[in-house]
DNA sequence: TACAATACTTACTTTTGGGTAGTAATTCAC
DNA sequence: GTGAATTACTACCCAAAAGTAAGTATTGTA
């Protein structure tokens, strides 16, 4: 109920979908989802959307994030292009990373995530803290 | 270039999102993204869009999944009140699982997913190739 | 009695993810 | 001149996740 407020746009896709016999290793749902359905790298794409960022300016905006997990994420982007790098010579280092034409196309699919995390904002809590009281 | 037939749509999704300082913890991004920011999670979900399947029709299309990862994602899925499972009691056995409210409102997210993915399609194969020539 | 079909389990191995600590190259405080 | 601070990483190691392969239960059929 909370959710069906954007149920108007209509959109093709649901026919397209329903064509769809098998989603395999050659699909292109597959090949994408290899790459971009990570909470990290789902995580510094959105950061990286609010404009251009040094290293420890993503590092201190995602939380948890640990500087390996950090590198080793934008290691992994900068070689599918979806950002680019550029390193100021100085001292102390000063690195900044862009998205891409690339990286910001997902502006659009994130947002709809975006907006889905607070369409179920309640229901997303309530299952968060079923978790942590599972590990405690 | 090939991405931009959509950019007329226009969304507050930029204004808000500026706002953000962190993605903390208690993120609702954070959480969201725990859930669902995951290949053989969201391949489900496709899969499931299409409507109701049996475990061996999900398995059948959804190729590469191993029967562990699906029923340990479905198992997952059912926790978090995303699908809904029906016994029925016959030999051999037949389960069905149906998208609840909650996974059937990612739809729109993934229905943009799904159009991204079609929208770079070249670029994913070029990117997959790459791997997959690393891998050999 | 053996087999087929379905929906899982379970045990085991491999791969990947993630944390801790450390490095290099300065600048600044004392 | 010694030591701390800053920044962007890397090397190492362990634990968790994912893959592999085999097994379980049920019962009608050949």
């Amino acid at each position: 109920m909370e959710a069906l407020k954007k149920s108007k746009i209509k959109i093709p896709f649901e026919e397209s979908l329903t064509k769809k016999k098998v989603f395999d290793e050659d699909c292109i749902l597959h090949r994408s989802f290899s790459l971009i359905a990570d909470k990290w790298t789902l995580l510094i794409i959105m950061s990286l959307l609010q404009g251009t960022k040094r290293n420890s300016e993503i590092q201190r905006q995602v939380q948890g994030i640990t500087p390996k997990m950090l590198a080793q994420t934008l290691k992994t982007l900068l070689k599918y292009g979806m950002v680019e790098r550029k390193v100021f010579p100085e001292v102390p280092p000063r690195v900044e990373y862009t998205l891409t034409e690339f990286g910001r196309s997902l502006s659009e699919p994130l947002s709809l995530l975006f907006d889905w995390s607070l369409d179920w904002e309640d229901k997303l809590n309530k299952i968060y803290s079923k978790k942590k009281r599972r590990k405690l």
